[in-house]
DNA sequence: TATTGTTATACTCTATAACTATA
DNA sequence: TATAGTTATAGAGTATAACAATA
């Protein structure tokens, strides 16, 4: 080790310019901050963010179909094709064609999707009051719908 | 198509349980929002979201060493260093062996990179500026706090 | 022995394009 | 022709583990 001065690890105080009043880069640190904790959720719940995100959807509405999900998810249909082929794997889910039109899949829990989906939305509610632990009253309604605003800025 | 009834894409309001009320799952839509919108100026400035911060790190610290970086974006220091690789290549940062301990390389940014980073910042804080629209005056201020207690909450 | 940094490898998440089937 | 969904493929971004160089 160097005797004049202490490696910049630990001594210096770093200078973040700009980047930590910019709602973009304080969103993505708040982000990856809530996913790396949401990793203990997945060590109970064989469950990622975005599995979660589906499961609480389809559960909310049952016979709901592949292409509403992506638009509500904003992402490809392929890639949500193969994030339904996991859950389905798993016997979380279970579809059937729609009668109508033979296009759609109508998607639903299957009850050991559902009683997972109870188990992890215990789990993601005490997450959830770890970060009231920081707000101050009021501030959850207020933060949510500033998070709501700014989502929808970019649509 | 069916006849008796519009298919669920358009049809039926959907119901978002309780998802629209989680703090993780609203902060996760509002990142990947301006993330998309970040791809203008990736078009633009050939900068990813990840580069744009490490560059504006860089420039405010000269000298600045990997396993600092590493610290302050909570990256491992494996993936640090692929980027800084790129970087490297790309002729925006350059580094030298700390004289005092050689396992150190102080980085900084060259010139070429310091004019790309003066460019992006203009277009970040265009973007920022989009974002403060749909803001009331005093909420950036509180939402940039909110997002740093949540933050550090899961430290 | 401990630390900075690199490399090989693999895993996750994502999109594009070409496809099947249904309408 | 158009739409729902699948598959093959590829590109980011990430981490783990083993490594080299330096202390």
């Amino acid at each position: 080790m160097a005797r004049g001065r202490k490696p910049p690890t630990q001594a210096d105080p770093v200078d973040f310019a700009g980047l930590r009043s910019y709602i973009g880069y304080m969103a993505r640190q708040a982000q990856t901050a809530v996913f790396r904790d949401f990793a203990r959720i997945t060590e109970e719940t064989g469950l990622t963010p975005g599995e979660f995100s589906l499961l609480t959807l389809i559960g909310a509405n049952p016979g709901i179909n592949q292409i509403t999900l992506v638009t509500l998810h904003n992402l490809d249909k392929s890639t949500l094709s193969l994030a339904i082929r996991d859950l389905m794997r798993k016997e979380l889910i279970e579809r059937k064609k729609d009668s109508r039109d033979g296009r759609y899949y109508a998607l639903r829990l299957t009850r050991q999707g559902a009683l997972l989906l109870e188990k992890a939305t215990l789990l993601v509610e005490e997450q959830e009051r770890k970060m009231d632990a920081t707000l101050k009253a009021g501030e959850r309604a207020q933060l949510l719908d500033m998070l709501r605003r700014l989502s929808k800025a970019f649509d």
